[in-house]
DNA sequence: CATTCGTGAAGACGAAT
DNA sequence: ATTCGATTTCACGAATG
């Protein structure tokens, strides 16, 4: 992250080519993965490993002008930046639990008992509803699995925001906080084009692949979110860079699954299945001998699997020329 | 010997009732 | 909540190099 500030320091005119011309250029930390722009286009992020460039995408000026002092005192609006990821947005009250006052001096005896009595009923305010209590805990999961994932801030805030939807609408009753979650960050990944399979949610998270999709299910129906079925060709870069192939394969294995989905033949098949099988079939056309298995245990697929969608890419492939 | 291929039984999942 | 159809997985043996 240390890169990060180092261009952002100042604008020139040239800023809108520079940054539009980073868009789909190569990620310069894993070297294979792409970069592309996450859904508020707010972060540049490399589709692969997940690391987020915020490169000048951010005005961090004022939207407005004022031109005296006092114009200037009441359009200014000053604070910590709010954040999803905190239970109060992170503008809570916080009462210290020093006896001084403002200035540093002691506080009277009598203010003491009274500053306590303050004290206990913030603390009971900030985190004793059930319902706060209930976000502060789910939301401390999301970061850590998210943390262990690997994926960009922007999926944390989008599966905090559905989260608390969720909550809202009272999804959550007899359903495990943990479990939704997983199934909010599950959403959020593939609503930010940063797909990871269920398989992958499960390894992080305390409940089991079976829970978290029944919730995700549940949630995405109940809140109405849109969700495209995830495109193979997503998983493709993250593969690649696990089996280490060379580019050659990369690219042409990215031209056979753009060609199989045109032909329709991958709907309804698992999309992880039908990029593994794209690698396979990809290395075998450039000579390079890759086995099932390999690219089987980096999609969490079978060699089955890949067997049967590769003769059908196979098929599609030869026809088309 | 390792890898690939084909098969049927069994489990999991989504859709429909 | 159950049933049904399609898909994936598992386990096995055969073929290939």
């Amino acid at each position: 992250m240390s890169n990060m500030n180092t261009y952002s320091s100042t604008r020139h005119q040239d800023e809108e080519t520079t940054e539009e011309s980073r868009e789909g250029s190569t990620c310069g930390e894993c070297e294979s993965g792409t970069l592309v722009h996450s859904s508020d286009r707010h972060e540049l992020v490399c589709n692969e490993c997940g690391l987020v460039i915020e490169d000048e995408s951010i005005d961090y000026g004022p939207e407005w002008r004022a031109f005296n002092h006092s114009e200037r005192q009441e359009r200014s609006r000053v604070g910590a930046p709010t954040t999803e990821l905190m239970h109060d947005r992170g503008l809570t009250t916080k009462i210290d639990w020093r006896d001084k006052d403002a200035n540093g001096r002691t506080i009277q005896p009598e203010q003491r008992s009274r500053m306590q009595r303050l004290r206990k009923w913030q603390q009971r305010i900030r985190t004793g509803d059930a319902g706060e209590r209930n976000l502060k805990q789910a939301l401390s999961e999301i970061s850590r699995m998210s943390s262990a994932l690997g994926v960009p801030h922007s999926v944390r805030e989008v599966a905090s925001v559905i989260y608390q939807k969720a909550l809202d609408a009272d999804l959550i009753r007899g359903r495990s906080i943990e479990g939704v979650a997983t199934a909010s960050l599950y959403a959020a990944c593939r609503q930010e084009n940063i797909p990871r399979s269920l398989d992958e949610l499960a390894e992080v998270s305390r409940v089991d692949r079976k829970e978290i999709g029944r919730t995700y299910r549940h949630i995405s129906q109940e809140l109405d979110l849109v969700m495209k079925p995830v495109d193979p060709t997503q998983y493709l870069p993250r593969f690649c860079s696990q089996l280490d192939v060379d580019s050659e394969i990369r690219q042409l294995s990215k031209e056979i699954l753009e060609t199989t989905v045109e032909s329709g033949v991958h709907s309804g098949k698992s999309p992880t299945g039908c990029a593994a099988a794209a690698i396979y079939l990809a290395a075998q056309r450039c000579g390079q001998e890759i086995t099932q298995r390999d690219v089987a245990d980096v999609a969490q697929v079978t060699v089955v699997t890949i067997r049967n969608r590769y003769q059908e890419q196979v098929a599609v492939v030869d026809e088309d020329g």
